[in-house]
This record gives structure tokens, C-alpha cells and sequence, in this order.
DNA sequence: TTGTACGCGTTATCAA
DNA sequence: TTGATAACGCGTACAA
């Protein structure tokens, strides 16, 4: 005996436009007037064309849509913090990805890299790039002015999508990215499955002013209510620098010999970890971070890392930058408001290629 | 100061068959003759035509191919033994999601599902559909009569992926499914880290005629070469169902109290928590399973599991369907042997949504 | 307000 | 061995 489940035969007879022109008795030029609302179309054939377009379920054909729109080159515009930060090499890498797949769309991917945090600079970027972009993809800086100027661009009826952290004070726009809290939470809890009942935590602080990073903590200490026996002995803050995430590290471990987890909550992993090597190996504590970058990598290796939480930066910039073709290319708005992809524990075992997705 | 990286203006004056027509002073459909292979035509003019093709970067536009290409229903057949075993919803998922991406060039999925693994019944599967289909992907008994038919079907040219778990015996092929060695061994060291230097471990098999099941024990006694403390207590066998899982895990806890950790090879995840279960809190054993299908998460949330070991189900059904549309819509092959997707480790704090790939 | 006709790039068919 | 021609589904400029 066997089931037979086959797919229903869809695709056999598909809607066109032609179809639905010829069952209403109309032309297809009044068809497509209709579907693509351009209006100079009375409501009765109107009204009669859509409802048949309903009923048969009527999709238009992205690749008829390609090919007649081939003269429009719609750009996608992206703006990340990324230079220096070998984090968004597998993002961008996810967005070139994408970006390769609609160019036969005649599409193209404008894409601008600065360094650090300067308000000044981004704004900058963003306002030259406002003039010539469908979409927008960015790694935004959570102030007012950029909150203002993506108003100003989804105005403009830019899709704005912000990829890995996102903004305060601007509208309705798509995020792409981790659950930061969420990752705060498997954190702590993570501490709790290696340690057992009791920790005394040291905890390394990117800066105060990112907001994925409070959200982190926020998570780790909520995550830390149920651990009775857990218990934060400092937090110092790096600033995402290595020098001073190593020399801060290393005045926390002197202060507080009884620390025996480190969670490193952003950057300055590899400062983190120099300190933690000095001392010796049965007293050194359980050192947890994010993302796996080559450094990191490296100090997973020589087993001052346990485990690290991964937040698939590939397919947050596939993602983020599907959604942004889509859009220019086939109209499609995002489904969503939030694309959150998972946190994932990776430990020596399950560690993968860094440039490599979830997949070979 | 900023960077300003823009990618090439690429796309902006494409090579088309027309325009190599044109300057090769030949009709497109001698162009489409020799870029296609089609043969009827002269040596001569189809060296140009390649030479001048291949200098202007020639690509072919899949939107003109997929419009023109809509009579062709090339047909991709699925092969799965899923019936009642809730692992796979999510692959099929993946391979519906896959599928109607490209429904747009006409192209076909058949699906054929199976309870168990009766060789008889799913040779008489692969021979129905080695008719009319151009892929084939599968979840292969590992027998010597289908690999024979696999073989055959790929001397008729037909693109065959095994998905999930692989069979011996089979000519080149490709695989989308976990590393099940790697997915041992992740478990063996996440016993590890969650237990320190010593563990008393009692494992529950699925089959031993089932590779996967075995390659996972082996990697999982490989990395516990790496563990002085560790030791298995005894291995005993569910052959996937629940009811034997249940009476021999309970059997097993009884002759071996000294067992602190369970490790749950394959299926019979529930049978085996219900017989933990009996045993008082504190002297439950750490249990590590493998898939996150409903009975599992909720052994999860009433923490009797600990964490699972998930194989992205929903990627790899995306994945095998997307290798095998390419190729019967673009006549793309596969470009590796293997499409290896991680071990990814999940506790109560970063499970997500079955239905949900790596994001919401 | 509606219809017609052409072109996008490719493939398939038929005639030469 | 070649070339011409008609689709495929859609967008658009232009005519009615």
C-alpha cells in the first residue's frame, strides 16, 4: 500500500491577462489599466474586471513584467557602518548574493561603506543617495536626524529597510536582523546549563549608546531572575575597542577573583579574551559571545571561548536585500515588519566557515 | 571622510542573442541553434557565433527563457518516506516554497509520500515517476535495488538528490541533508559542556539499518575519545517507535541508575521522555534529542529535554528543490556533491517556531 | 473611456 | 544548413 500525494496541477492553465480580457469581453490594454489601477477605466468594467481577476486568482508573470520593463534600472541603496568590522563581510556578501539574482531585471546595488558612528557622515550618504534609490537598506545610526531623514525618504515612497540594529522615532519601515533581547536570554541561559545553580558573572558591555546592546542585557538579567545563584559581580563598558576591552577586562578579573562566567556582550572580543589568558587555565571563567568573526574563531579554538551565539549575518543581508528587490523590481512590500533570524549556539563542533551560511 | 563603494554599472547595455546575431550577420535562430546546442549548423559559423558570444560575456535573460519556455512542463518528482512522522513538514514546506518560485516557467512538482520503508513500495514509486520527471529528489532506502534504479534513472539524464539521508552504491548524485557524524559529535560535546569531566550515558538507537543512525553514534564515540570521564552504559535500539522507546529507556534506567544522560539518536523521542519521566526530578538524567517536531518541544518546555539538535528541515526541502528547479528550468547542475547544513544547538530560550526556518 | 500595436529575449516551428 | 515568423505575458505609446 502507498499514498499518493500529487500536487494539484497548477501552472497547467495559468491567468494571464489575455484570459481575462477575452472572458470580459474587453481588451487587454483595459486589463491592465485596471490591475495596475492607471485609472481611464469606467468603474462598471472596472469593478467587473477585478472581480474576475479575484475569482480566477490572477497573479501577473514576473518574468513577462522583466522583460517588458527592462528599461527601468531600479536601484537598491545601502549604507552600513561596516568598514573595519569583519561582521558584515558575510552580510554583504548575503546582499551580493541577492543582488545577483534580479540583475537580469536590470537592477543594480549602490553600495556605500563608512566607518564608526558619525551622524554627520551617514546623513550625508543618505541624502545623496535619496535622489537615485527605489530602496534603501541601513545600518542606521538611532538618532533624531537620520530617524528624520528616513522619514523623509519613505515619504518620498523609498522602501526603507534597517538591517542589524534598528532606529527609534521613524514610521513604518522593515527590520531585518537578530532579537537582541532573545540573544541576552540564551546567554544567560546558556551560563546556566555549563555552570549549574550558581554564577558570579563579569560582563563586558559594548556601549550604553547602542541599542541592541541594552537590549542584550536587559535580556541576559531578566533571563537571570529565574537563576537564583546567578549573580552580576561587575559590567565595564569597551566601547567596542580592543585595547580598552582588554585593559578593563583585566581590572575586573583582578577585582573579582570569584568571577567565574564572562559574557561579552558585543565587540572587543579579542581584548576580552587576552585578559582572560592571563590567567591560569584551571581559573579561568566561562567566556560567552556573539558572532564568529576570525578572531573570535580563533580564541574558540584555543578553548578560551566556549561557545558563542551566531545570529546568521549571510542571510540577514540576503534577506534584507530580497526584500528590497522584490520591492523595486516587482512592487512586492515586505510581509512583515520584522525579519528576526534566530540566535544560534555554536560551540567548537557545529562551528561553521565563517563565510558560509547555514549550509556548506 | 567616507568610503564610497559602488559596484560596477554592470547590466546597463546587456548581450543579447539579437545583438550577436547582428553582428555576427547571422538570424537569431542560428544563434539559439549554437548556444543551445541544438546542432543544423555549420562548423563554421557556430565557432564565430561562440568566440563572439563568450568576448561579450553572453548571458542568457532567464525571464525571455522562461516566457518563451512556458509550453515545456518539465517536472520535478519528490520522493519522501514522511507519512506520519512529523519531521518532515517542515522539509516539504521548504519544497512548496521552492516550487513556487518557479511555477512561473511552467514547471511541475509531483510529490509522492510513504509510510515506512517498504523497498517494494518505493521502487514501484521511483519507476512510476522515471517517466515523466527530469529531477528526482529522495529520501532513499539504503538498498542495493534502489540504488540500482537511481543509477538507471541518471543514465536517462535525470538529476537525482537524495535528501536527508544518502544511499551507498548510487553513482554521483548529490546530497542535501545534515553531517550526521558532525551532529554526534556536537551532541557528545555538548554532554560536555553541560555535564563537566564525567558522564554515565545511556543511548537510545533508532536502527541499525539506517546509515545516518549509525554514523551519528560513531561520531559521537569518536569525540568521546576526547572525554576520559565518559562512558556508555548501554546502547539500546527503538527501531523509531515510540512505545518500544519507551519500555526499553525504561528498562535501561533501571538496570543502570548510575546514567546522568541520555542521548536519543534519532526518533522515539517522546516514548523515551515518558520513561525518564518516571524517575524523580533529581535524578533525571540530561536528555539530548534531535528535530524539534511538537512532542520534542514540548518535552522541552516541561524540561525534560535539555536541548535539541535541529537540522534546519525547512532549508533542506528549499535547498533539494531549488538545486533540482535550476536544473530542469535553467539546466543548471548542481555545483557540489554535498549541501551540508549545520547542527544547530537549541535550548528552551532559542527555539523557534517549527513551521519558521531560521527566521520568523 | 477603450482598443491596437509594438517590443522586451528566448524558444519552437516551418519553410527555404 | 539557414532564416523568417509566431508565440510567451506584460508595459506603454498612440490611435480611436
Amino acid at each position: 500500500m502507498h499514498m499518493f500525494a500529487c500536487q494539484e496541477e497548477r501552472g497547467l492553465s495559468v491567468v494571464t491577462m489575455k484570459k481575462i480580457a477575452e472572458i470580459c469581453g474587453v481588451s487587454r490594454g483595459t486589463v491592465d489599466r485596471v490591475l495596475n489601477n492607471r485609472g481611464r477605466v469606467s468603474d462598471e468594467t472596472a469593478k467587473h474586471i477585478r472581480r474576475i481577476a479575484r475569482q480566477l486568482g490572477y497573479e501577473r508573470n514576473p518574468a513577462g513584467r522583466a522583460l517588458a520593463a527592462r528599461k527601468n534600472h531600479p536601484v537598491v541603496g545601502v549604507i552600513l557602518s561596516s568598514e573595519g568590522n569583519p561582521f558584515w563581510d558575510d552580510v554583504i556578501q548575503g546582499i551580493e548574493g541577492s543582488a545577483s539574482n534580479y540583475d537580469i531585471y536590470g537592477s543594480r546595488l549602490k553600495l556605500c561603506t563608512m566607518k564608526g558612528y558619525n551622524v554627520e557622515e551617514q546623513l550625508h550618504l543618505l541624502r545623496d543617495l535619496r535622489s537615485e534609490v527605489q530602496a534603501l537598506i541601513i545600518n542606521p545610526i538611532d538618532d533624531p536626524a537620520i530617524a528624520a531623514e528616513l522619514n523623509g525618504c519613505m515619504k518620498d515612497g523609498i522602501l526603507v529597510i534597517t538591517l542589524n540594529n534598528d532606529i527609534c522615532g521613524c514610521g513604518a519601515h522593515t527590520y531585518v536582523g537578530s532579537d537582541y533581547t532573545n540573544g541576552g536570554a540564551t546567554a544567560c541561559a546558556l551560563i546556566a546549563a555549563f555552570l549549574g545553580k550558581t554564577a558570579e558573572i563579569g560582563v563586558v558591555m559594548g556601549s550604553w549608546h547602542i541599542l541592541g546592546h541594552r537590549q542584550r542585557l536587559e535580556g541576559f538579567k531578566k533571563r537571570m531572575e529565574k537563576e537564583a545563584g546567578f549573580h552580576i559581580a561587575e559590567v565595564i563598558v569597551n566601547e567596542d575597542d580592543e585595547i580598552t576591552s582588554y585593559a578593563r577586562t583585566r581590572d575586573m578579573l583582578q577585582k573579582h577573583p570569584e568571577i567565574n562566567a564572562v559574557f561579552l556582550v558585543a565587540a572587543g572580543v579579542y581584548g576580552a579574551c587576552r585578559a582572560v589568558m592571563e590567567l591560569p587555565e584551571e581559573k579561568r571563567p566561562l567566556v560567552l559571545a556573539f558572532d564568529s568573526v576570525p578572531s573570535t574563531v580563533a580564541m574558540m579554538k584555543n578553548g578560551v571561548i566556549r561557545a558563542i551565539l551566531y545570529q546568521h549575518p549571510y542571510h540577514q543581508g540576503k534577506r534584507a536585500a530580497d526584500l528590497a528587490f522584490e520591492f523595486v523590481v516587482h512592487g512586492k512590500k515586505p510581509g512583515k515588519e520584522q525579519y528576526i533570524l534566530s540566535n544560534e549556539i555554536r560551540i567548537l563542533e557545529n562551528l561553521r566557515g565563517r563565510e558560509e551560511g547555514i549550509d556548506t
